[in-house]
DNA sequence: GTATATATACATTCAAGCATGTATGTAAGA
DNA sequence: TCTTACATACATGCTTGAATGTATATATAC
């Protein structure tokens, strides 16, 4: 086909990250060919090839259509100048819940990549992306807590390590939740509220202070043999 | 090759799916060809199709292995003997956690299951049981919750919908996000603190209480705005 | 302003390599 | 003898990456 005008070339890339997000979202990343992705778009595999190298780039592309302003949703400037930082991020961690409800392309997005893509090494740049954003997520969550006992509104008591690991664990649990069963509650109502629960972990869970030493299990570790003994012997049985 | 004694037959088809297990969690579930599987267990692809009709079911039985210890875990009966329903359920979501790190068995599959394979629809059988187990955790650790509250161990005032959804999405959430970066915190160590630190959040927190109203968000919803706009604007621009 | 050259934006075609499923072979247990 | 527990062989269908074709936009020369 004859060459296009540079819009036109933009508005078939977009065409096909379009498709791609579409097609990745009904049948996983791994299965569908760039073929089924061109005839999702309405062009070659031609085209792809030529606005990306591959279906790894291709993927890639289409999560930083999300992933971009995510990462500046958390930008290091809105962190040192907020005199709440407490209720700063957690009116981010709301506003993503939202966000996932109520934007069809972070939810696409946010689906595949929670449940529909493969964290494995040979999406080499994909996984190292994601561990970045991963990492770059907690050191952000980490400064905002910190702030926020700085100023008074976390005790200082708080085991900053273990509160940072399980709020971004916390978080990262629901979304993968509600995108996995979005019929079991409703994000975008209870946005807000969610955001509060595990705020208000880190503000009155005891488990979360310095020093805190749990009562240790009962007995529970010697069901867990008994357990495995029995399975095993199923399936030596039942196979 | 010769037909072996059925114990043998046995251990071969164990043998595929160590093999597997192996092979998935190195290069996920999508990649590898039933060849390499069969390459990496020492047999050839027809004793893989002897024991199993396709990838799918390789897949299903290996996720068996240990899908149901863990639902084992959880019997109902477990549940009504229970004088402390709340430290029964602490208890089993610290030895999930305990054994997801000692057990590396578990570790694997849990790996494969929540990042290095892709829930669709294709995939029909897997994606249907994952629902199933979701949808059976959740009762169980509502009944649990339920208890709790009748005993008087967590208030009457409890939003149990949003209480259950939160604590659920929380546990896995711990659990993902420690597979995906062990190196982030010490789930083994810490597992019953970390129990203890979601079940904090529902002795404790007031957003988790009946007819609780939650603050607005601070304007956040307008730079979201912008954020969108600039974002667009700038794929416009660079690609 | 016009003509020409060249890079662009794709479509089409081709070769090659798997991966899958099945069909067949086979040697030993039961 | 018949079935089991595999190994081997084969046919088929994709999928990929690259090579090639091509018509047009765009830049440059004049």
């Amino acid at each position: 086909m004859a060459r296009r005008t540079k819009e036109e070339a933009l508005e078939t890339r977009h065409r096909i990250l379009d498709a791609a997000e579409a097609v990745f979202h009904a049948r996983g990343v791994a299965r569908p060919s760039l073929a089924d992705i061109a005839e999702a778009a309405g062009v070659t595999r031609g085209a792809i090839y030529w606005h990306f190298k591959n279906k790894s780039d291709l993927f890639a592309a289409m999560c930083d259509r999300v992933h971009l302003p995510v990462e500046a949703l958390c930008e290091p400037e809105r962190i040192a100048s907020q005199e709440d930082p407490l209720g700063g991020i957690r009116d981010i961690v709301a506003l993503v819940f939202r966000e996932t409800v109520v934007n069809p392309q972070w939810r696409r997005v946010f689906e595949i990549v929670f449940h529909k893509c493969e964290m494995v090494d040979d999406n080499g740049a994909i996984l190292e992306r994601q561990r970045q954003s991963h990492e770059q997520g907690l050191l952000k969550m980490r400064e905002h807590l910190r702030l926020a006992i700085e100023r008074g509104q976390l005790s200082a008591d708080l085991d900053l390590d273990l509160a940072v690991n399980a709020f971004h664990a916390a978080i990262g649990g629901v979304l993968a939740h509600w995108l996995f069963a979005p019929g079991d509650f409703d994000l975008n109502a209870d946005a807000e509220r969610l955001a509060d629960v595990f705020v208000d972990t880190l503000r009155f869970a005891p488990s979360l202070r310095k020093g805190y030493v749990p009562r240790p299990m009962a007995k529970l570790d010697e069901e867990m043999a008994a357990l495995r003994l029995k399975v095993q012997q199923q399936q030596c049985a039942g196979g």
